[in-house]
DNA sequence: AATGAATGAGGCTTCATTCAT
DNA sequence: TATGAATGAAGCCTCATTCAT
């Protein structure tokens, strides 16, 4: 935490204590106290609490988007893309504690302002091409994108925020395990 | 809404903001102009808004467990009592619009008190059982139930709030698509 | 208690209450129970809460004046005048529970009106106008009939007050001595 | 007012608004309006309201105590003693505007906590710890020490309660009148 | 006449934001 | 640039008062 900067301090301090309590439960003097900074510091930096929630959202869904397309095998089979997206998924929730349940948990935010909705929507796009082409190659089941997305998304969200609370151990095993459901939740059969 | 006594649409309105919103997002006030009430009103009925928000939860969560409980078929096969849990699940949906995702939103709410916690523990429990009693028996994936529960769990209420979000339009295929789809995703392959 | 037509048993319950709890801390519900009746009735009978205040504030003290001039000895020794000046006191705190702290503790009040306090007044003219007499007649001691005033009633009020908290019980030695106690601050010696 | 820190002046303010009308018919605002500060100002320095009527009433409580116990001639005679604490009651009062009243109005709220009600019993306690001491020594009249306490304090607190309202002025001629008044009430005659 | 459910003004308190240092 | 004391708008809640029954 000392390499930090503080503009990165506050925004790690932001995230976790989002993730933790939620947008609206945390006060601008608790992230200040958790950065080690005065609360008056944070405003030199974001111009209010709003703009600094709608920042941190950008950056960890851009960050996710780019986790996942970073490498993408697009001229293997759907099976290997499925695979890709989701170690990126895991490398994504590993690389970034508290980032994967912060998306989730302020995704519908009262606060979020259209850039955040945008780029929430592109992450969801990258999805349903992904989905799409498979349906068109008959490997992915007949259903609406949406449908596979949340089916894939909603189950992946859940089993992080078990690991979150320390209510579930991921071994490799597991891993595995988890990829197996999740890819025969979406797959043709 | 004209049938309904004060208590009631007090418990709906704040159903359907603490849904969209949130609890910390909704402010009394709110609760009572959706009702049509003054807001000292609420106070006739609830003794303060954490005490409200948990009869809430408490309400739904047990009117959840109840339909899925309603005539189980404990003597049939797993896939049958999967489609039971699924039927209830779609069922409990349509009766109470909100309910799901207010469920969710708040299960790890910072206001909920032991007994809101308890009903909610024993909602998982009854899922926990069946996927116990599946794996004995081979039919259900060799996985750890939370982590079962977590994406049937996970992806149903995520495709409900894209129902509720107007994305996905229902109908009897769709469902029968989607009951595959998680049932692939937890059945012994 | 049941002998009481409504509005006494408010004015009852009303003078019981302010007197322990005070007039901000006694609210109207509270008059109500207290009085068996609904909250709305209480404004059958009084204005408002203010006006009841003003008006058991009027209806004890003219009482307490009453009761000190009637059969006041005019015509006899300034020591027979204190006594049953005392006599009074004592008679008109035996007869009104709670009354006399009731006066105390809201002669200064913020929600007195004119006419109260102009009772009040009259009330302590007639404790003056005593003293003035035993002062003319080198019977009472040379202090502004203020002082005296003061004296008596603040020494008399916190008697009733232990009294009334059950840290005093009376009998007939205690009160001579207490009336001989406060003949001696107020007479010449 | 300008040479005081904001603490300070809230205490101020709130000791002066609270022996006018009373702990509950002041409001935040009042006394932050009184004290020149924002009413956020206040629950800076104090938690909650309660806590700063508990704070001034210990304050001013053990002030008072002190003051009496201060240089108290414990080797000379109840006379001079008794001279010692009219003395030391009269000092306080000067130094300590609304004090007294302060003392006397709230001695029996609702608001109390448990180290108020100490700090107060221990101010009680000095006072009959010297009427027991005069009685043994038959220069205190055969009174109970709680009832001697009451004459005492309560004709005292009425005569400061004269003089703040601007109803009596004090010269050392009158004081002198006043020990001699208060000492004939309790002495033994 | 009596009731008590309903109301909303106003009190206590929190916290996002500002600004003097 | 950094701070945190100060602010006041806004949230939760109480309670005097009204009014339909």
């Amino acid at each position: 935490m000392k390499t930090l900067n503080k503009r990165d301090n506050i925004m790690k301090s932001a995230l976790a204590l989002f993730a933790e309590r939620g947008f609206d439960a945390t006060t601008v003097p608790m992230i200040a106290t958790e950065a080690n900074v005065g609360a008056g510091t944070i405003y030199r930096y974001f111009e209010n609490k709003e703009v600094l929630v709608n920042t941190l959202f950008q950056n960890y869904v851009n960050m996710f988007t780019k986790t996942i397309e970073d490498g993408f095998p697009f001229d293997q089979t759907i099976r290997k893309q499925f695979h890709h997206i989701f170690k990126s998924m895991i490398l994504f929730t590993n690389q970034n504690e508290h980032a994967i349940y912060f998306i989730k948990k302020h995704s519908a935010g009262h606060f979020l302002n259209d850039q955040s909705q945008t780029d929430f929507t592109q992450l969801l796009n990258f999805f349903r091409t992904f989905f799409n082409t498979g349906k068109q190659k008959s490997v992915i089941r007949n259903l609406p994108s949406e449908a596979l997305i949340a089916i894939l998304y909603g189950a992946f969200i859940e089993l992080q925020n078990l690991v979150r609370a320390g209510e579930l151990d991921v071994d490799q095993d597991l891993l595995l395990g988890i990829e197996e459901s999740l890819w025969d939740s979406v797959r043709q059969q």
